[in-house]
DNA sequence: CGCCGCATTGAAATTAGTCAATACTCGTGG
DNA sequence: CCACGAGTATTGACTAATTTCAATGCGGCG
């Protein structure tokens, strides 16, 4: 059951007197799926990736992981995938330790983070709707809105991340992510300054393409 | 952070006192989409299916919920999905109002819930790598090895639910989901005593066959 | 200036989807 | 007890979307 809204804030900024500020440059890696999951984290500034491989190489990214996250507060004993650094990344480490006897005092804290688990597991079952019944078209509309609506800019979109990022995030591979925003932009949805610049002039547009529920 | 293991049962046992039983038959509906969120549930008995609906009819199954376990947990104000019996279904019913006012006198359970929803959470994650990233066969075999573990039983497995049904858990089509069991039986993956009664003389093959991490 | 990583584009191959026909199963009623 | 019928499953032939493989382009950095 999600906690109420009211001082939400306040009962997490509580986490942060048992936190430490820590710094990863792109491409470092936090942790790897199947480490000891000694702490959990919350996102500063720039951009994680939580990720899972196959075997023979295949990858899905679980998740972009952007300023305000917390990352891991759902692990058992160990890590369940990896934690890597799209961009230069900050953030706050806390030990689960610490994070634990929090709770035994605040037992609003564990109704907080309680409320973070279910919207995140209302998040990965938007993503396997996705993943499981859209098209190419629809997987990245879904992705610019979602984007957009993170980034808080009026129709910019800022993709720190790469073609091959997106399409293990979407389920799709880099070409067609490419090919996909190619016709988006010739389309006259999106324009491009870069590949990592999008601007999305008429937010209409593309919540046709994405065909939400 | 999920509970300790220990007296979880006992912890959760304490909410049946707020709770009452409920039937359902075959086909009736649980609750739908959006519907206000009253209450949630444990499945006693039989086999319920939480979908969601796009506007052109596609459907994704999120879960399939089987004796044991918890619906809506997660659940905001709303319902963010339909649940549907798969089978005539048993189930014990918890006012939302009743469980939090449990909670705020039994802190265990708070953790209890937290963990059974970080459970939650690392399945759905466990799925969107297949959604996003496994072939047909692989998905099948998952599947299987899925409901063999679920089961409890040797070497056999019960589909309650539909081809359709498991196609739309799977992110395939009815068609592709037939062919597929067709081909692991003709290869003698598997066996077959009717649609829903499957046997897996070995399960190492299936193992094999789903390829996981 | 040239290289390296990433992005784009093209053409061929492949997987799964679609449409359509046929078969099976189980429950009902003659 | 058997025949019928609805719903479900299987199978086949064809189609379409995405992937794969391969080449080319672009942009920032040393």
């Amino acid at each position: 059951m999600p906690a109420a809204r009211t001082s939400q804030r306040a009962t997490l900024a509580a986490l942060d007197r048992v936190g430490t500020v820590m710094l990863l440059r792109r491409h470092d890696t936090l942790f790897y799926e199947g480490d000891a999951a000694e702490c959990c984290y919350k996102v500063v500034a720039g951009t994680l990736r939580s990720c899972r491989l196959l075997a023979d190489g295949r990858r899905h990214i679980n998740e972009f992981l952007m300023p305000g996250d917390y990352v891991a507060l759902e692990a058992g004993d160990t890590y369940g995938f990896t934690a890597e650094a799209v961009s230069d990344v900050t953030l706050m480490r806390y030990p689960r330790a610490a994070v634990e006897r929090l709770m035994q005092q605040q037992p609003l804290l564990g109704k907080c983070l309680l409320g973070l688990v279910c919207g995140e597991l209302c998040a990965a079952q938007e993503r396997m709707l996705l993943l499981g019944r859209m098209s190419a078209v629809e997987r990245l509309a879904s992705f610019l809105l979602m984007m957009l609506a993170r980034g808080g800019g009026e129709d910019r979109v800022a993709l720190p991340m790469t073609r091959s990022d997106i399409a293990d995030f979407l389920g799709l591979t880099m070409e067609t992510v490419s090919r996909t925003l190619g016709q988006l932009k010739s389309e006259g949805v999106i324009g491009m300054r870069g590949a990592g610049d999008i601007i999305v002039p008429d937010r209409g547009a593309l919540e046709d393409l994405a065909e939400a529920a």
